[in-house]
DNA sequence: AGCTATTGATAATC
DNA sequence: TGATTATCAATAGCT
């Protein structure tokens, strides 16, 4: 499977075996979890490295497997091994979050819209009520959010007013180019209503795509 | 790997379960053995199939492994037991798990409208548009369920107008009561051609809300 | 660790 | 099952 066919000979050098431990492992482990999934077996494999460390999968738990391996052998011979009961919990846990982490995934996927194929048209509707819930909320969170810099703004914009008028009254001490002054006071004064003004209309149309009138968003507000 | 690839799923049709289960078996089984041959490791793989059927592999003995093992676990199991070597990758793998889960219930509840307090207005709209993109796929999948049911119902319908049309032919030839059961087998006719009708128009206005000639229905199936 | 040219595995089919 | 083959996936050798 690759530049050049290897022989399946013990590779010599450590370094090259290490690499090709740590590639071939985890292919190897990804093929037992899917003939685990896909052909509903119970699938065990342990591996211990030429340095000794340990890998393990088990497709339920572990010590289930290896019980029941003993149990289908002791046919054989010897009734030796200890079913250690220790790790049948932790084993238990990490297929149940295996699983649990499956089932996220599939229902993310086909929010998204993909692996649909095999839902029931009442599954189907129920899906596309949900979406149309959570878009209903996200719009709403997102139009509160630009409510909320709409009058964040407003604010700024009353207090800069407020300012310019303390300043345009203070005007008359300020002994040099009065009626310039004045006429720049004013104008920042418009611009700055304009703007913040713009700002919202465009932020409305753009939040509720077809309203003209603003009662969309208060409906949409009101229903969370 | 194949024509097509497949879906890690499992699979429903008993037969071609067997069949990928053999098939599967068998590489995984090589696998197992390339790594324990070019890698020098020691490698157990225990498989039930979901008949219940065991099948094994050992580099050296099985029990010696499953005895190493359950040395191993018994490290772990206990809580004055350093895990730091041996199973540095089992909880990682389980912590990255525990993450990966994490994650996914956060995105899915935020795509259900949950905890969307923190987003940024960006985060917002790409979320929106996710939904929006995600309902409309929705859509589209129950629209063409609906279509497949019609298309059935009006085959159906079709073959029933056809074999009442060859029983009111026949009918002559029957010397009893002639033309009550003309009478009869056309009601059935009638009745049988206006409830197909009717669920037609049902299902039509129950897909696509307010269309009159269908040209909806059209466009959100050309838009997947 | 990341990148491809290759080989290997396998899904669909008969 | 077993064989065939078009594809997809794993990985050997490099960087």
């Amino acid at each position: 499977m690759a530049r050049e066919r290897r022989a399946i000979r013990r590779i010599e050098s450590a370094a090259a075996r290490q690499v090709t431990f740590s590639k071939r492992r985890r292919g190897l482990f990804k093929k037992a979890e899917e003939l685990a999934v896909l052909c509903d077996a119970d699938v065990a494999l342990i591996v211990f490295s030429s340095t000794g460390k340990l890998s393990q999968f088990a497709s339920s738990s572990m010590n289930e497997i290896i019980d029941k391996y003993t149990t289908h052998s002791k046919n054989l011979g010897k009734p030796d091994q200890q079913p250690s009961i220790d790790l049948n919990l932790e084993h238990s846990k990490y297929s149940s979050l295996n699983e649990q982490l499956a089932e996220a995934s599939l229902q993310l996927r086909q929010m998204r819209g993909e692996e649909l194929e095999g839902l029931s048209v009442e599954e189907l509707q129920r899906m596309e009520k949900n979406l149309e819930a959570g878009l209903q909320r996200v719009l709403c969170t997102k139009d509160r959010q630009f409510m909320e810099e709409i009058s964040e703004l407003q604010q700024k914009g009353t207090q800069l007013a407020e300012e310019n008028m303390r300043l345009r009254n203070q005007m008359p001490q300020v002994p040099t180019a009065g009626i310039v002054a004045v006429a720049d006071t004013e104008n920042l004064h418009t611009e700055d209503r304009q703007s913040s003004e713009s700002v919202m209309t465009a932020l409305h149309s753009g939040s509720s795509q077809d309203n003209d009138d603003g009662s969309d968003i208060a409906l949409k507000l009101g229903l969370p």
